[in-house]
DNA sequence: CAAACTCCCTGTTAGC
DNA sequence: TGCTAACAGGGAGTTT
């Protein structure tokens, strides 16, 4: 599941496949990704334009646009659960599962691939709601760990639940909210409201810790073709029942807010801080 | 305000 | 072997 790592990981390779590209056609095969035009007004309202830069905010892919008379400027695209995106030289068949297909004048293309339907298009004149609905990005230099123990704060619920909110973060999702609490040593129901300055310091760096590491790996590769791109192997994650790398322990699946949610309870215990200290 | 639930979807897998 | 039902999950929306 695309992830900030992978959503960065797709920015980069769009960065370099589209960016001086013009929009020759569109063509929606599943109209319910394009959130908000129908298939002939987003056809229209794309076609002649050219693609200026790409840029991310959470898990979000920002198309800036330039060239036509409209002032619908930024195409935006979520990967959700299974999206994908491929952009290719020449003519390639329509796969089974591509959902919104742009042909460029150059005779490339780009294939919007989206199994699960989940993923979704918008095509918008400004980009302040983003910054209503987000919170801030964790790789953002400016969010130090004060402002980061005030976040918590704020809220009263578990520290996983946190950490999948996106007004409260940006950009993380179920995998590395695993991998960033158990290489904080914090369990994932431990209380926002009690965590210490140093258990905040810890998470943040854990987060970034993992993050940036798959964002050089170019993000987790699950081989169950959902997501195609990267070499991060996860150390809890998707581990349920095998050995925790730091202590040997057995790691559990458990659920919390409907997410399968994987800890090992000796080094990321509910009360106490354990022996195994975040790296 | 938080928690719990529903919805959107289909490929995979468990169970019969 | 072939079927069905359960399950996975991000995020928006609704209800408790």
């Amino acid at each position: 599941m695309p992830e900030l790592p992978e959503v960065e990981s797709t920015v980069r390779y769009l960065q370099e496949k589209i960016v001086g590209s013009i929009i020759r056609d569109v063509q929606v095969l599943w109209h319910r990704t394009v959130a908000t035009h129908s298939p002939a007004a987003f056809t229209t309202a794309l076609v002649g334009r050219k693609f200026r830069s790409v840029s991310r905010r959470g898990k979000y892919i920002i198309c800036e646009l330039e060239g036509g008379t409209q002032k619908l400027n930024y195409l935006l695209m979520h990967l959700r659960m299974t999206g994908s995106i491929d952009v290719i030289s020449g003519r390639e068949p329509i796969d089974k599962h591509d959902r919104v297909i742009f042909f460029f004048k150059d005779g490339g293309e780009l294939h919007y691939h989206d199994p699960r339907k989940f993923g979704k298009m918008y095509l918008v004149s400004e980009l302040a709601f983003l910054e209503t609905k987000l919170g801030p990005e964790p790789l953002d230099p400016l969010l130090n760990t004060e402002k980061f123990h005030a976040l918590l704060k704020k809220r009263d619920t578990t520290l996983k639940t946190f950490l999948l909110d996106q007004s409260n973060i940006a950009g993380i999702g179920n995998i590395y909210a695993d991998e960033a609490l158990w290489f904080a040593g914090l369990h994932p129901r431990a209380r926002t409201k009690k965590v210490t300055l140093l258990k905040a310091e810890r998470l943040l760096t854990s987060i970034r810790k993992v993050l940036s590491e798959a964002i050089e790996k170019f993000g987790t590769d699950f081989g169950d073709g959902v997501v195609e791109m990267g070499g991060y192997a996860p150390s809890i994650y998707g581990r349920a029942g095998e050995g925790c790398l730091r202590c040997q322990g057995v790691i559990r699946r458990i659920v919390v807010q409907q997410r399968s949610t994987h800890l090992c309870v000796a080094c990321q215990p509910l009360r106490r801080s354990g022996s195994c200290t975040g790296t």
